[in-house]
DNA sequence: GGGTGTGAAGCCGTTCACAGCA
DNA sequence: TGCTGTGAACGGCTTCACACCC
């Protein structure tokens, strides 16, 4: 573990490269930290300070070599060879997110797909292959995968989920509505989408009171 | 407004109270702080803290009533009638989130759904009407809806925010990998899915390296 | 004794302020 | 002059610590 990176660091480090990748596309070289704060809605000093983690040096009157700072970033970030992953749990979610997912960043890859429907089974979604769930275990250690992205309904959560753990699954992107309990050198970023949603209502109606 | 919630508190709150049905479910009346705390992965004196805010009090040797509880955070969060929502959007990602929501809490119904595809206009998703977007803010207005959940493409994401912001929408739960900018008075929840994988990417890197 | 309610302290991410430099 | 790099200050959320109560 080179430098210390935190959690919401980490996540403006993976939006800037998506803006920077945009912006080298358009032929441009160079950015100053104001512009990269001004597209994210946040101070200059924070987004220097994001880049001073990187490692990567600005100029005073040309700011950031882009190419730098994305290959900075990519090395703080990234892997040398693309990233497996796995996706459990192919209800409507989870093939949307195989089809979101797919297509992004070319580095990170979702090699299987599993499910308990044996209906679904040897299918192929979104140019993914459906495994069943005992399959697990055999091909995250034959791929060496260290993320899982987790759809499964919540009353299954916590049993495939100590099923990845033992097989060797570090990161868990879930979806359930449901903690996890795992080991303490297991990483869990969990997403709940109807917490969000009510959040979102509740900020809006407050947002709605507070008009002029 | 009648008390200021932080945003890390309401996600608890919607959180305690997943919890809390269930327990009612079990027939348990009463919880301790810690018991929460426990399954959430947080501290006592942290849900002590959140309950404060809800005005519920507490008894030292039984705990919270969970009804007092459940009733508290409802009257907090939550409006007397069902709160309407639109979504627009209906890509693989966009009618999933349908069916994922609908069936989630009663209480949040998601009255539209719109998208510009003349061959999804017309046609029903998961119980729920898609209609062209043109039809948005007579939809907006005649429901009095204040949420949209944004599922349309980054391109397209800002265009469409301006449009619900205009017909009178104040909070958007928006899952198009773009920074929208939006009026001071209208609350925005983004859901970077790539960034999110990023991230549990990375940490699940660091976490297998720290292992023994 | 064990749990609640809450002032006070701590922590960590963000912002300020400014020296240094092109 | 205007931007970078960064120590110092700030602020808000979380935790500590403890009085009070059953």
């Amino acid at each position: 573990m080179p430098v210390a990176i935190s959690k919401p660091a980490m996540e403006r480090l993976s939006q800037y490269r998506r803006y920077l990748l945009h912006e080298r596309q358009q032929k441009r070289t160079f950015v100053f930290s104001h512009q990269l704060a001004a597209m994210m809605g946040i101070t200059a000093s924070l987004v220097r300070r994001d880049i001073m983690v990187t490692g990567c040096m600005g100029n005073p009157s040309k700011g950031y070599r882009i190419d730098d700072l994305l290959d900075a970033i990519a090395q703080l970030v990234d892997t040398e060879e693309p990233t497996p992953i796995i996706l459990v749990g192919l209800g409507k979610l989870g093939s949307a997110l195989l089809g979101f997912f797919r297509s992004r960043r070319p580095n990170l890859r979702i090699v299987a797909a599993f499910d308990t429907h044996t209906d679904k089974v040897g299918r192929v979604y979104q140019g993914t292959h459906c495994y069943p769930l005992d399959e697990l275990p055999a091909t995250i250690h034959a791929q060496q995968v260290k993320t899982a992205i987790l759809c499964v309904p919540s009353e299954a959560a916590q049993e495939v989920a100590d099923t990845l753990v033992v097989a060797g699954i570090t990161g868990l992107l879930n979806f359930a509505p449901t903690r996890l309990y795992v080991p303490a050198n297991v990483y869990v970023e969990s997403i709940d989408l109807t917490t969000m949603l009510e959040k979102t209502v509740f900020f809006a109606r407050q947002h709605d009171c507070a008009r002029d």
